[in-house]
DNA sequence: CAAGATTATTGATCAAAGGCAAAAAATCAG
DNA sequence: CTGATTTTTTGCCTTTGATCAATAATCTTG
């Protein structure tokens, strides 16, 4: 593993002593292709950091699979809302291939976000971070074309064409595995 | 005025001194019926908790205005992308109707937040809640029809629709506004 | 209160994307 | 390697909701 320094330093730096505390608590975590790491129905009690690797979140609508998120080495995944109200998560979240995941636990995690204000700091980050791609997934799903969703998907996302099927990037993207099929036919 | 603790209470009990802190860099404003609170382009430098009254956040698509939310009475509201990253807001906020807010200036709320944790813990809060409704009204708009949008509405906040027009409301449930007025016809 | 302006409703037509079904291609297992 | 299964593509038809246009209702203001 690189040292939580490399690892978090694209959202701020954390002093030795606060990494220390967060490199006590982290678990490491490899993930066979198609591995369940989130569970519907139960309470998402963890926060993932992946190290490498490529993971989906989605759920269940009637009884096809409708993808969330898809999140990449360098990013954090949790089922959020679960997380922070204690409610059962809605939500799944799956290996697309091998990955590597640093988990954080939410009863270790808590009582360290009250002793130590960096951690606190991160969390905050982590939060503001995902509040913003979230708006911003709100704001792309609703107001682009199919077709429009699509080249974005291929400008800002292009490695999950290799690794995610038609039906999984086409309910992230908000239309039929059909539409998605037609679309590719086009460009 | 109530006190804060009257107006926070839901989110949590702040220690006395940590009230004490924030009504220190409170300012109360009153809005008047169409006032603009938030302008678009402009850096958001500060959070409102509404006392009184109804507003509308929302940008503009080509020409016409879409809104995001709408925001009332003992709700937080602000451009919470732009609050945080420090870009300029692509969002406007309105009064729908006479409004009281009370303002937390980023300046001074950030230094607050680093020396007193339970106001970085509020903060967090608001962050938190911020991100559950964001996400409901993701799914809300993703996975319904146009009529099952309007019905939703009309269950969880139905005090909007003698405020906002039918050209507001049908923007922010992402319908045209001649659909909406014929869901209404049928009910 | 009346004229003008704004907002809402209704009608007619159209386009984007969905659903179903069959064919084709790719993947997997023995 | 080959048959079986799964995934993707393609064709055809339908549906939902958008757009354009006209009319009706409501709100403003002199």
């Amino acid at each position: 593993m690189e040292s939580l320094q490399q690892l978090f330093g694209r959202f701020l730096a954390l002093p030795q002593e606060s990494q220390n505390k967060l490199e006590s608590i982290l678990t490491e975590k490899t993930l066979q292709k198609g591995e369940l790491w989130i569970q519907e129905g139960e309470i998402c009690d963890k926060i993932g950091f992946i190290e490498r690797g490529l993971m989906r979140s989605f759920y269940y609508k009637d009884k096809k699979d409708i993808t969330i998120s898809f999140s990449t080495k360098g990013e954090f995944i949790s089922s959020m809302s679960s997380f922070i109200s204690r409610m059962p998560s809605y939500e799944s979240a799956e290996a697309l291939e091998i990955c590597q995941v640093i988990e954080f636990q939410y009863d270790q995690l808590m009582p360290l976000l009250i002793e130590d204000r960096h951690v606190a700091y991160l969390y905050q980050r982590i939060l503001e971070q995902n509040y913003i791609e979230l708006e911003e997934h709100l704001i792309f799903s609703k107001f682009k074309s199919a077709k429009e969703r699509y080249l974005e998907l291929m400008e800002t996302k292009p490695y999950i064409i290799h690794k995610a099927s038609v039906g999984q990037i086409a309910s992230y993207l908000d239309m039929s595995l059909e539409t998605l099929s037609r679309i590719r036919a086009t460009i």
